[in-house]
DNA sequence: CAACCGTGGGG
DNA sequence: TCCCCAAGGTT
């Protein structure tokens, strides 16, 4: 037996095939599975899946929603370019093809957020389509296997894999194929100590049977970011949000004003007519994300009014009972619920 | 094409 | 504390 049907059987036996995205297949939902998958976890994303499905169970509904509705939707998953390319393509969708998801792969791969491997996945779980994929599963897999060397990962190698992917892929079972390469990444070919002695296909592999090894991960340096993080609360106890413009991060989102220098800070205040009953300077705190490293000091505006606080367009006052429909990034939602005590404790007259 | 984009969990 | 990693694509 060769090491695709080896893969395939195992897959057979152990492997997932009750997630939510596998239950009531379309086109449409394992689109959706694929991109909220991108660099995430399945555990991360089971409770998005079924939130956004139950919220856009079409396509069409998508396209004649909003991008602040649909980045709401994907608060707190992350890679938010991926919620506002759905937008995107679900428009394209709409009007060029009649809304309905297009089946030829020269078409998926042209829509935005969809590259060689999601476009690959779709149509090959939707449909068994004849197309392989290439992600970071199926890549460890085959540099294990094939014991692939290498100083840094490059295009070359790439190619390589592309190439060496195409040619396992079973005739009449890409589908089956492409989820069982997942399925083995993710569940025994760890990136650190993967657990081969259950390995289906251990008896082919050079990492196993010639203690191969190829580190193919770069590190990349940390960033340090110091900001001033701006809370201003008005007598509703509802705390001013503004949609992130010129800042890389959480671009199109709504966040805190924040600040390189406290002076700064207080200069908008004056600039925008602000008049605080009280400041109120908090402890700074220390947050990681991915490669950056903030470093937060959150600054507490109370103001009596906000009658003479009209803000810019982009910009709202944010309820913590009644959500707007924003997208809002998940460490600006822990800061409000870190202080919500804070915030519901803000009690003076008008 | 290397750098960029988030978040949560493991170690 | 900090690094590593996950169903990648875009610029």
């Amino acid at each position: 037996m060769n090491v695709s049907q080896e893969i395939l059987n195992w897959f057979h036996i152990f492997g997932r095939k009750n997630l939510p995205w596998q239950k009531n297949k379309t086109i449409y939902s394992v689109w959706i599975s694929e991109i909220m998958l991108q660099q995430t976890q399945v555990k991360t994303v089971i409770p998005y899946f079924i939130k956004f499905l139950k919220k856009y169970p079409t396509i069409n509904s998508i396209s004649l929603s909003s991008e602040n509705a649909v980045l709401h939707k994907w608060s707190g998953l992350g890679y938010y370019k991926r919620a506002k390319n759905i937008y995107k393509a679900a428009k394209i969708i709409s009007s060029k093809y009649n809304g309905q998801f297009p089946d030829v792969f020269n078409h998926v791969i042209k829509l935005p957020g969809i590259g060689k491997t999601t476009a690959g996945a779709i149509l090959s779980i939707s449909y068994n389509y004849f197309f392989p994929i290439l992600d970071s599963n199926v890549k460890r897999i085959l540099i294990r296997l094939y014991g692939i060397k290498f100083n840094k990962y490059n295009k070359k190698i790439d190619n390589v894999l592309w190439k060496k992917i195409q040619s396992i892929l079973p005739l009449h079972n890409a589908g089956k194929f492409n989820q069982a390469l997942m399925d083995l990444g993710s569940l025994i070919c760890y990136p650190k100590s993967p657990k081969c002695n259950i390995c289906p296909i251990n008896y082919a592999c050079m990492f196993f049977q010639k203690n191969f090894f190829q580190k193919y991960s770069v590190r990349n340096k940390i960033l340090q970011l110091k900001n001033y993080w701006c809370i201003i609360i008005n007598y509703k106890q509802y705390i001013f949000l503004k949609k992130c413009k010129k800042y890389t991060f959480w671009k199109d989102l709504f966040c805190f004003p924040l600040f390189t220098k406290k002076n700064y800070l207080i200069n908008w205040i004056k600039e925008e007519k602000i008049v605080p009953v009280k400041i109120k300077q908090l402890r700074s705190m220390t947050l990681y994300i991915t490669r950056y490293k903030f470093i937060i000091t959150p600054i507490f505006l109370i103001i009596k009014t906000n009658k003479d606080f009209k803000p810019e367009k982009d910009a709202i006052w944010f309820n913590l009972l009644n959500h707007q429909k924003v997208g809002i990034p998940s460490l600006v939602l822990k800061i409000l619920d870190k202080y919500s005590h804070l915030i519901s404790q803000t009690n003076y007259s008008v």
